[in-house]
DNA sequence: TTCGATAAGTAGATTCGCTACATGTTGCCT
DNA sequence: AGGCAACATGTAGCGAATCTACTTATCGAA
């Protein structure tokens, strides 16, 4: 899979993920190669930026604990970031829409 | 629709676009628009740099007439863009499951 | 004769996912 | 004991592609 194709996209993957349960970042990491069936292995570098950018835009809030001498940013959705989510799940329907009624998927 | 949800996707709609016959920029405008349900209204400053870069990549070869006192630069699709296309409808389709995947949109 | 549609383009800004790097802990294997 | 994989978080800077805004030009209709 392309790098940019993502690009758009990622943001309401990441808060579907933390949708039922906060989670912190590496989790988050490990919920998304899961959920995708081992596509989408994102780099640190693109995960951790992207989280603290949800997070200024007010759709995650987090909050540090440590484990097992391991420190962890937990992030949860706020309730902007719910709206957003659910918007986003819209917005992705429209684009699909859109992409397959240029692309014709089914014909060779 | 976002503007950067296009990324990474918009090439393959292009060529699709001239799979079956070959347009000038303009057609390729207007079959975007309407094969998208009027939904992707590319401005001229995404559209005719797109084509130049899918033309130097070997993707499209183009060549100029004139109709009606308009010049034309009417774009086909290479054997090159053949592939290009058909990996691109491939690659749609397994993006499209890595998103669902995460996404779950059936869910509320 | 002005305006909308047709037709093609460039310049520059922005955005965001990427690579590469930096730091530290825990626990297993040899 | 030493090393390495997994766990855990982060920053700096690059690159690519889409966007806004602008330019140029023709044609037909109001």
């Amino acid at each position: 899979m392309k790098a940019d194709a993502l690009r758009g996209h990622l943001d309401p993957m990441i808060l579907a993920v933390v949708e039922h349960e906060p989670l912190h970042g590496y989790a988050i990491m490990e919920a998304l190669l899961t959920r995708s069936g081992g596509e989408l292995d994102l780099p640190t570098g693109t995960l951790y930026p992207a989280l603290r950018r949800l997070e200024r835009a007010g759709y995650l809030a987090s909050e540090w604990s440590t484990v097992g001498g391991r420190k962890r940013r937990t992030y949860q959705l706020t309730s902007a970031g719910q709206k957003m989510l659910a918007s986003g799940k819209q917005e992705w329907l429209t684009f699909r829409a859109v992409v397959e009624g240029v692309l014709r998927p089914g014909q060779a």
